[in-house]
DNA sequence: CGCGACTTTGAAGTAAATCAATGGGCGTGG
DNA sequence: CCACGCCCATTGATTTACTTCAAAGTCGCG
């Protein structure tokens, strides 16, 4: 993991090409920059730490990085999978807690890592960053609580079928099509499945012809019987009348 | 569920003895009340709907709330059980979306109902209010984090020790005692598993020595080896040497 | 072309859901 | 004060869907 010093470079323009700084004051910007990195991690390389403190707030400008819980079994819990553009650890930071989950770096990636000091004073001068610090956090606060619902359905078929649809890229669409964010074993993982089931259910709805599987490329032809699928109180002999 | 007029009675005096509403501006309090209810719903009734947007922000006086999401198996998977003190869709007011989990009492109980614009237009006035309702936000965040762990286990021996686990009242205490906050019917659905699977393990884990149960009363007698289960790769035959 | 990472497929074992019935606590009413 | 009914919890027997273990297959890339 490399450092760029803050003392050579700032990362003000950097910043402010980014989504996630829009409608921040330029003041605020300055200061920021101030205690702001550019870091630059490899693949597979780790970012935090699971019950460590964070310095800094990452956002990430390249590359994916993963967010997950492990468990006693060698195998991981994945809590989101985040892109260029969003931020990591905004909620441990405002309250000052221990990170509830490792961060790895699912590719070749650069973050800017801004100070927890500046910016949790950011926080209380600016009205609109702590406004738009709410959002995101009140963001990753319900796509939780649709996880929650994903994993909470007992069939795997389920599970899978219920993330199809949340992809979808607006509502009452019933042909869509979109590309994993990630691998196969790491959407599994946010599935609360392992690779080899959401395998299989992935190759039985194409055989059923609701879908298309093309290796990451994933195109939903039947979103209707997609939905009632996961609606199904029975698990057994899907939806052919 | 019976609904106060505003007019006649104004709330200011019972929410200033609530923790909730602690730091506020008095006149941040006065303007408040003009658009809240107090709002009394008896054990099984429903105060919201998943999908529907919320028109207030609801905090718990009296009572109990359970937060749930409806499964396709007419179960239910619990995601918070709110108690007195606490407040209850936040987060969608914040971003303006539906609700995202059904919100029934638990048993008779007492709210007061918060008209959700004039809690947006506070959350702009008073700096202190966002910034308490950011942390209340990012605490729910964090707790569903710990929830998801719990359920990401794959034994329910786990699931159970680990809730245990959170309810030690501080680190490193090896016994104490407390009592379940409902129905093992809803700690199950909160621990996702079933009210049989979840009295089994309890069960289990009392013929263990680990733990005493009466009724909703538990007594954990050893933490550190219910720390151990629930680290434990093998599922069978727990740490006896 | 060949290697490593990732995915798919197959066969077997097991833990938890499900179904069903009993048991206990508590409030209500006779 | 006892009896009944209701709700919740427990216990047992059965089933099945998912994990697990193992191996082959595919993809991309140096």
């Amino acid at each position: 993991m490399i450092r760029l010093p803050a003392a050579t470079t700032r990362y003000v323009d950097t910043m402010s090409r980014m989504g996630f700084f829009q409608n921040w004051q330029a003041e605020s910007m300055e200061r920021l920059s101030a205690g702001t990195k550019l870091v630059t991690v490899n693949k597979n390389e780790r970012l935090a730490h699971k019950g460590e403190n964070l310095e800094q707030l990452y956002v990430l400008v390249s590359g994916l990085v993963r967010l997950f819980i492990p468990l006693p079994n060698d195998m991981e819990r994945v809590v989101a999978l985040v892109g260029p553009g969003e931020s990591l650890g905004e909620a441990c930071l405002v309250l000052n807690e221990a990170c509830p989950y490792h961060a790895v770096a699912g590719r070749d990636s650069h973050l800017l890592a801004i100070d927890a000091h500046l910016f949790r004073r950011e926080l209380t001068r600016d009205q609109s960053i702590a406004q738009q610090t709410m959002e995101i956090i009140a963001r990753r606060l319900m796509d939780n609580l649709r996880d929650t619902e994903i994993c909470a359905q007992r069939s795997s078929v389920q599970r899978v079928a219920c993330f199809l649809m949340q992809q979808q890229p607006e509502k009452d669409m019933i042909s869509y099509k979109f590309s994993l964010p990630a691998r196969k074993q790491d959407i599994a993982a946010k599935l609360g499945l392992t690779q080899e089931t959401f395998s299989r259910m992935l190759g039985f709805l194409q055989k059923q012809g609701l879908i298309q599987v093309d290796g990451a490329h994933i195109l939903v032809e039947n979103g209707l019987k997609l939905a009632q699928i996961s609606t199904l109180r029975e698990t057994k002999e899907p939806c052919q009348p």
